[in-house]
DNA sequence: GTATACTGGTAACACGCGTTACCCAACGAC
DNA sequence: GTCGTTGGGTAACGCGTGTTACCAGTATAC
């Protein structure tokens, strides 16, 4: 078709009437560049009438740097849950790569590709460095690359390696959740967790459901903890075992909104009233959140701010050779809505 | 930090004692190059003994093909709407992408931005083409590109230009929603839009509505619609506005869940009965359409697919030059659930 | 035996830009 | 007058690859 064709500094240099050099000296502001006002506003000029753009290729050949960054999206047996990230995420992503002057690249990795397969932009030069979301905690091509010193910055946090990282603070996320539950009045909480504990994440959020039951002298009892497994039924299995102990909870910390999807169900099958019988606080306010009946509490995961921050941190380690903390921890924000029966219990 | 140092054709020519141009030419499996079958094993081991691999910017800017394509992504009022499109449609995208051995730019555009200041992606030449989904009608710019003749594919449809497009075929998908609903029997079926009907796909799915009616011999009854606005609220008051009419509606079809979702919770709040005083179809089928009580029957888009569609066919347009067909209408699958009623009308 | 083709390979140019080393003129110091 | 020195600008190299034009040698046709 077309053979478009594409106004180059050369052309640019002799509108103005000047080297190529010098055009490329304006252009870039390289400081120590001595360069007349009167040519310099004849270069500005002349490329301004050309609607002249360089060419990101030869940019990128010449100075060695790409000015990309990559998320890497691994498609996990949970990743129906974290679709629910993506679009704040990336957003957040972009936008501070814009404002550094990024690109950002998408690459999802399917469950059935082999491990790292998402070296190769690393190796043919796609990306200055990788933001890289879900790993597996097998991934030893993760451990060689930090070795080679290629700027990366997880997204979740991973045991045992010492690998920049962005995440929320999931122990006071599910603390301040638990907290909320304890101040209606509850001594019988609890507790479903999002993942088998295997995942560090799920972990940090028992951990705070401990805290939170320990600030308020509630001996902590395992009868009342289960497991879920990111999804619904995971939990509509959990609360019905919870549900025929001989005491059961009177309120339950899901540490997933997908997992308390299920739950809910499960006690809207059994006719149990919710926040009536059982108040029920959920984590990670995804959509659906809002719109189920009832609505659900939860702790806001502010998807948008991970985003930003691991880009930006991300930018800091590729043009510094270091980030200033490397371990970036976000707040989270307690969405109180119905199922918690915090409404009911304002009113008495 | 690290310096790190990549291997480049001519070390691999050196290794393989040969010039570096057999490398390219055998590397790149160029079809007329004359080459002996030991000299090129000689090569092909070189090259995954020293671990190569091209550089992708010199390769850029060599052959003048980036083989990239971007995901312009523009975050309009209804953007959480959209956003549960993301993942999948980014999904398709990166996968049919990756076959063809294309990289994937995500470039969100937010509302406040200039129009057509995704422009810089291809004045720089970062990108072979360009999906662009959401894209303000106004887009002068878009018109010029086309012109231009540089490649696009347009996700979801536009009035009046003539761009290559993927989309759902949203007459037949709402046509089968309403056509479920007559078929349980409803004779006073109603219709709450997605959106205003400036947007080209609420006029189809209202033809679609129509379509269905026309096909059972129902009259269309004008004062049985009305318009939804993308989000909840806009559902919450289009429902209650039908509910008082002195003949309510049985039925409605509602041509959007997250508009749906609103009206379920006008009509949960109201104390009427879903499906049994009204049935509900949406149409999208979003995550929370699974979850809500009762489950959502909807139309579900098949977001993974419309993916994989536009970036093949953009990709097929950016080597060939045009598409095959260069409009293409995926099909949609009505997920029958509970709001509609047919659990109920089976066991009669 | 000579013209012709074919096989196997290489030298050299192009791609567009960043950057270094260098040059020239003017100017001040001594 | 000579010697730095500074301001203003340029020639030339390098980045790593794709591609074309060309060359040497050998087989084939007649």
């Amino acid at each position: 078709m077309s053979t478009r064709s594409y106004v180059t500094q050369r052309q640019v240099a002799e509108e103005a009437r000047v080297s190529r050099t010098t055009v490329s000296l304006v252009l870039n502001q390289v400081p120590d560049a001595s360069i007349g006002a009167e040519t310099r506003q004849r270069v500005l000029e002349a490329a301004r009438r050309l609607d002249y753009y360089p060419d990101a290729a030869a940019r990128r050949l010449a100075s060695g740097k790409t000015r990309t960054i990559a998320l890497v999206w691994h498609r996990a047996p949970d990743h129906t849950y974290r679709d629910a990230f993506l679009p704040g995420l990336l957003d957040g992503i972009s936008r501070a790569a814009r404002r550094y002057g990024y690109q950002v690249l998408f690459r999802p990795v399917e469950v059935d590709e082999p491990n790292g397969s998402y070296m190769e932009l690393v190796r043919g030069r796609h990306t200055d460095g990788l933001i890289l979301s879900g790993p597996r905690s097998d991934d030893d091509l993760l451990l060689a690359l930090r070795a080679e010193g290629f700027p990366v910055v997880l997204h979740g946090c991973l045991h045992g390696v010492d690998i920049p990282s962005v995440d929320v603070d999931n122990v006071r996320g599910a603390a301040a959740a638990v907290h909320h539950l304890l101040a209606l009045g509850h001594r019988r909480v609890g507790m479903i967790t999002n993942a088998p504990l295997v995942y560090a994440a799920s972990g940090q959020r028992l951990e705070g459901y401990r805290r939170a039951l320990q600030a308020a002298d509630i001996p902590y009892d395992e009868t009342l903890v289960r497991e879920g497994n990111f999804d619904e039924e995971s939990g509509y299995a959990a609360i019905m075992d919870l549900m025929v102990l001989d005491h059961p909870p009177t309120a339950v910390f899901v540490a997933s909104d997908m997992v308390a999807m299920g739950a809910l169900r499960a006690l809207h099958e059994e006719g149990m009233c919710v926040p009536g019988e059982v108040a029920v606080v959920g984590f990670d306010d995804i959509t659906a959140a809002r719109f189920i009946t009832p609505a659900l509490t939860t702790v806001h995961v502010p998807t948008f701010g991970l985003g930003w921050s691991a880009a930006e941190l991300l930018i800091e380690i590729v043009e510094q050779g270091s980030g200033e903390h490397s371990h970036v921890q976000l707040g989270t924000e307690l969405i109180v809505r119905e199922s918690c029966g915090a409404d009911a219990a304002q009113n008495d």
